[in-house]
DNA sequence: CTGCACATGTAAATAGTTACATGATTTC
DNA sequence: GAAATCATGTAACTATTTACATGTGCAG
């Protein structure tokens, strides 16, 4: 009885509820702290992939209450943490890994179009990073705490996509001094 | 007499036809020697989009051949280079960026599962990085040529990439040696 | 009493991959 | 004459985003 494989998603999903029960507003929400960065989710998934997960057993629900209001809260069910774990076990595929960079995009054929639009191109670059860098950095207390949700693999990530973005601002800051 | 923007597919074709003319298959084999890294291109998307350019008159086709073979060659119009430069100048949008990293969601997740996990978890991120890095060294070459097709902003994408998948490696590594 | 954050969802559109289908040419 | 590479294309599928729709509760 294997379920075939399940979307990413869905272990994204796994992966926060494993630590406690959430609603989707509220797996939303973490994700935009912290996958984001490297696994993006919206809405439009979330909440059809939730009502997946519990037909198939792997999470419950249960109607929690924010004062009159509804909210669907869910928690991992005990064959939910087995499919979590036989995910993060699999060694069988290699998994995706995808980087899409309009700017570096742009800058790889900005030879087509003159030094001024190159130092633009470097100079949007350079201020995406920092911005990438400055919430990254915003994040990094909470993640040192160790509290529910803010396990040590958490600060490894974080500290990794630090490291990568210092370099890329690095290397844009390098081209622009070249280019002056 | 505004087009409206092209997907950036589009564009990725602009690009390459801007330095030389090119058919599908060529423009294939170049993408994955170089912007895959950054922007990965299929084949369901290069020959229906190539078509859609000469219909927007951005790109002209013409019959070549290669021995009695068919082989559709095009390049690029005054329209479409002016097309292409007017997106690279374009600074009003922030551009996609995304990174979706199967691996680094596993690591991000791995507490949930001991430490023999987490150290798979991380080998496969080595093998993974270390691959990649041979891969774009393989590539540096010929980019350093000054040839058609390999501009001096290639090699700046490609060194970029190169220690952006160095710092990777080196902290994935770091983790493994503070694991055992 | 206004605006913001909370909260849930769906429909449509877009983007992109994968599998399939076909066939020619070159190299061993 | 087999295998690899050249070459073009489409159909179906999958994943994901965006826009829309709706309404509650709380803070100022």
């Amino acid at each position: 009885m294997s379920l075939g494989p399940l979307t990413n998603t869905a272990y994204v999903l796994l992966g926060f509820l494993n630590s406690h029960p959430y609603s989707g507003y509220d797996i939303k929400r973490l994700a935009d702290h912290s996958t984001r960065f490297f696994w993006q989710i919206s809405y439009g998934q979330i909440y059809p992939e939730l009502k997946r997960l519990v037909a198939m057993g792997l999470v419950a629900g249960a109607a929690g209450s924010r004062g009159m209001r509804t909210r669907n809260v869910y928690r991992i069910t005990a064959k939910g943490r087995e499919v979590l774990r036989s995910w993060l076990a699999e060694t069988s595929r290699p998994g995706t890994f995808e980087m899409r960079d309009e700017l570096l995009l742009k800058l790889f054929f900005s030879d087509a179009a003159g030094t001024e639009v190159k130092r633009a191109v470097l100079d949007q670059m350079s201020l995406r990073e920092a911005a990438i860098i400055a919430e990254l950095k915003s994040i990094e207390p909470h993640a040192r705490e160790a509290r529910a949700g803010h396990s040590p693999a958490n600060l490894d990530v974080l500290t990794g996509g630090l490291k990568i973005h210092e370099t890329y601002l690095g290397h844009v800051r390098g081209l622009l001094k070249d280019l002056s």
